[in-house]
DNA sequence: TCATAACCTTCCTGTTTGTGGAACGCTAGG
DNA sequence: CCTAGCGTTCCACAAACAGGAAGGTTATGA
């Protein structure tokens, strides 16, 4: 099957298809008009990318996922430890945007937001604590 | 004084500074050997900017951000406006990485992590659900 | 049969926000 | 006079694609 039928089935654009195998994540084979080929097996890897992807790994832990997935000898500690690993940045990321969300909604409660020139919101970037 | 202070006072790395300086956001003055000069005024600037950044608002909406703060005429209501679409964007994001959070801890849970090749977080990857 | 639309290809550029490094100039101190 | 520690410019790279140009292929339909 033609990219954009693999596109449709992995719900990936076909930009970024052409993107993973330019860096080495999924290889296709070819027609003989040299347009892309992909088969069940591929199919099946773009699908495990993007879905990988949706819970925000990064490509190159997608990469790391996806020869764990590919060897019978892994042991499931290496694919947890990953999780792990990556949950711990996730929960990071959401403390520091909490941080983030309560301190600007604080800025935007005081803030009157009228015509007037008067903003606690300016007033607190500026430093004037 | 010279850019290695204006750094430590606006805990701008001197890199940033010269990269916000070639992208128009905060200006220098040189001294007769070249070396960029700053006044109080100027580390007012980038003190704002890194309190503007800290609070996850983008480079451009820190140049919005400076404008407004340098006009008088301005009105409160377009700094609110601006501070709460960030303020919805960043909690969308919380929402987002919530989401991812908790499909991975879910996953995370369900693995073993031993020795053995048995990976509920690789079969779900795998979209065998 | 031919035109055209809808695919596909490669290649180049741009995005965002800096960081790292090379190669070099200036200056203060020992 | 030499060296350390500043400063300078310029170039390359990072992640993960998206947009678009220029061109080849194929299916459809008049």
């Amino acid at each position: 099957m033609k990219i954009g039928e693999a596109s449709e089935l992995s719900d990936l654009p076909a930009k970024t298809i052409r993107y993973y195998e330019e860096i080495g994540l999924v290889q296709s084979d070819r027609l003989d008009n040299g347009y892309r080929d992909y088969g069940k097996q591929q199919i099946h890897k773009l699908r495990f990318i993007q879905r990988s992807r949706s819970l925000g790994f990064t490509v190159e832990q997608c990469r790391t996922l996806l020869s764990l997935y590919d060897d019978p000898d892994r042991s499931s500690a290496d694919v947890r430890a990953l999780a792990e690993s990556h949950l711990e940045e996730i929960e990071q990321k959401i403390q520091e945007l909490a941080g983030m969300r309560d301190t600007l909604s604080q800025l935007v409660k005081s803030c009157q937001g009228d015509h007037r020139p008067d903003c606690p919101i300016l007033n607190d970037l500026a430093g004037s604590q």
